[in-house]
DNA sequence: CTGTTAGCGCATTCAT
DNA sequence: ATGAATGCGCTAACAG
């Protein structure tokens, strides 16, 4: 790989001169700068990004550290971040973590050492809390490397976020499914210390008391955000009183599970137990009944955050900001308990 | 960030004692090793590995590059990446080229200008055959980092692989759907560059050929292996003559994209139209009538990409391997033309 | 406007 | 077995 020395040669110029051209410093007189460019090209020069990232102690990726990478709001995510990225010139890696803190502390410790110049997390939230003292997400808080979280909450630290209000989106679901006329109704959500499970949760519990019931636990589930969780909770509420007459999912994955568990059991939907689910769900629509979902705009809480991750960068010591973007709800066949035999869609 | 001086400094060694403890060496004292380990750890000392890498010019990072990070089929390889990646301790970066040649490109600069150990590719096939003299993906082989390339042929090169037997597969589905006795069987496949979508396209042409009928240009579409392309793909066969009664569509979006339209526009699936798709789909338990589909074992492509890689590293001058992994024919109902009425599952 | 010099943090000679 | 010196390729002071 030929360095900056050889084209400096090449070109019969100094090496600051090509690394002034190839930064497109205004300031190297023209006919040089085209020496430079031709002898650079002549040699098929390529930065060494290695070199120029320890010389400013800094490189031009940017991490993305999602919590599941076969979970599709996820990886929509990713398109809205690079489209804001690549405009910006940084390159973005995606890492999973799989809800695994260890796996977390992992790819945390290779962001710190890559010296990655920005990340985008959903964190798995047990990182923080932990007691090493080496925990690598203290030490990325501790090294200021921008950061931005999406989806959940990053306890422990107050930094950029981007998520959806998902109490009151929850809500309204569970709303839509009590004046329905549904009168046992299930929650399925997640890990008891993710905040958007807690806050889809505790929209489901407004919901209730709204309507003047009792929020009951019994029909409460705490899964794991994925299928086999969803299936799993799912089948528990049916094997137990009271059982439920409809379940709202607080995820796209779950609510696939809830939806297997259901269809396995030959459980009739909505007739037996209405379903809402949250997330767009892959091939959704080629689900029978088709499925009531409140969906996110996956796309632009990508491009959010990675403009939030700009200005951070920007301007490190601007006051962490949150943005929390609009959600909406599709009211499909899959919880309407009145009108069970229309099978309408949107 | 604390250097391997400061822990030098604290142990009352040499920077280079350090780096040999940090390093494994066995040769140093073990009173000095412990100094040294205590002080780092002290310090909460991390190796920067953007100066590592520069010395040793090489990185722990692997990159795989997909060509579309949406399709769950790439997403669950990585499993596979990870976990032999994390046993040699490489890290494991996804990128997204988005059958994107310009976005491939830059994400090939990135990783040779960052110098990554390895690189599993899934190739969008533009990028050789470019004109373009300092073509990435020239340079990328040029350099000789160690390669893998998935699911697809890299053209113009010879480098490990690891696939399916695409042909084999595809005239297995194509010969089921012949002998359920669908006379007009159409085949919706990819991009005419990808070997992918040639080889599948050419075990549906054996198979009719072997059953003694004429391949019918007219029952060909090449889509874009995405959900959008196999819908109109699809809604385009359905608007000419001749009419198909069975459809092959040759990836898991494609499919996706064909049902949709063919639900849309009222079809009857298998009894107007039957279909057969390649690869898992999203929720396809959930999907009525359930679906017929050719597998492959994504997590083991993962892990043998990952193994070939590792191999590759260790012995960049051993001759490139192919590996073929097996795939599974899962008939079910929706490519039954003769028990179209029996809802059988497996 | 351009060239010379120095140093980012580390691993690796080469001495001892 | 350990330490001192060197350079990976680049950018940024500083001179000129």
């Amino acid at each position: 790989m030929p360095t900056i020395y050889d084209v400096a040669r090449l070109a019969k110029v100094s090496p600051s001169t090509v690394s002034r051209v190839l930064n497109g410093k205004l300031t190297v007189d023209e006919a040089l700068a085209k020496r430079v460019r031709k002898a650079a090209s002549d040699l098929d020069y390529r930065p060494n990004a290695l070199a120029r990232s320890l010389r400013r102690s800094q490189t031009n990726l940017w991490a993305v550290l999602v919590s599941d990478i076969n979970n599709p709001f996820f990886t929509a995510l990713v398109r809205g971040v690079e489209d804001v990225a690549q405009q910006a010139k940084y390159s973005v890696v995606l890492c999973n973590s799989d809800e695994n803190p260890d796996k977390e502390a992992d790819y945390i410790a290779a962001i710190l050492a890559e010296q990655m110049a920005g990340v985008i997390i959903s964190p798995t939230n047990r990182s923080i809390s932990s007691s090493s003292r080496s925990a690598p997400m203290r030490q990325l808080l501790a090294a200021s490397v921008p950061l931005v979280a999406i989806d959940r909450q990053l306890r422990g630290a107050t930094v950029d976020i981007v998520t959806v209000d998902n109490t009151h989106a929850a809500q309204l679901a569970t709303d839509h499914l009590v004046s329905e006329g549904f009168s046992r109704i299930a929650c399925i959500t997640g890990p008891r210390d993710i905040s958007t499970a807690q806050q889809r949760l505790e929209g489901y519990r407004r919901a209730l008391r709204a309507s003047g019931r009792d929020v009951d636990s019994r029909l409460i589930r705490y899964a794991d955000f994925r299928e086999a969780g969803g299936h799993a909770a799912m089948g528990d509420l049916l094997d137990h009183t009271p059982r439920p007459d409809a379940v709202f999912a607080t995820n796209n994955l779950m609510t696939v599970g809830a939806l297997e568990c259901l269809v396995d059991r030959g459980v009739s939907i909505p007739a037996d137990v209405g379903v809402f689910g949250f997330d767009d769900v892959p091939s959704a629509t080629l689900i029978r009944p088709p499925l009531s979902t409140i969906t996110q705009p996956t796309y632009d809480i990508g491009r959010t955050a990675a403009e939030l991750l700009l200005q951070r960068i920007a301007d490190p010591s601007r006051p962490p900001s949150r943005a929390v973007l609009p959600t909406e709800l599709h009211v499909r066949a899959s919880s309407l308990k009145r009108r069970a035999n229309t099978s309408s869609r949107d």
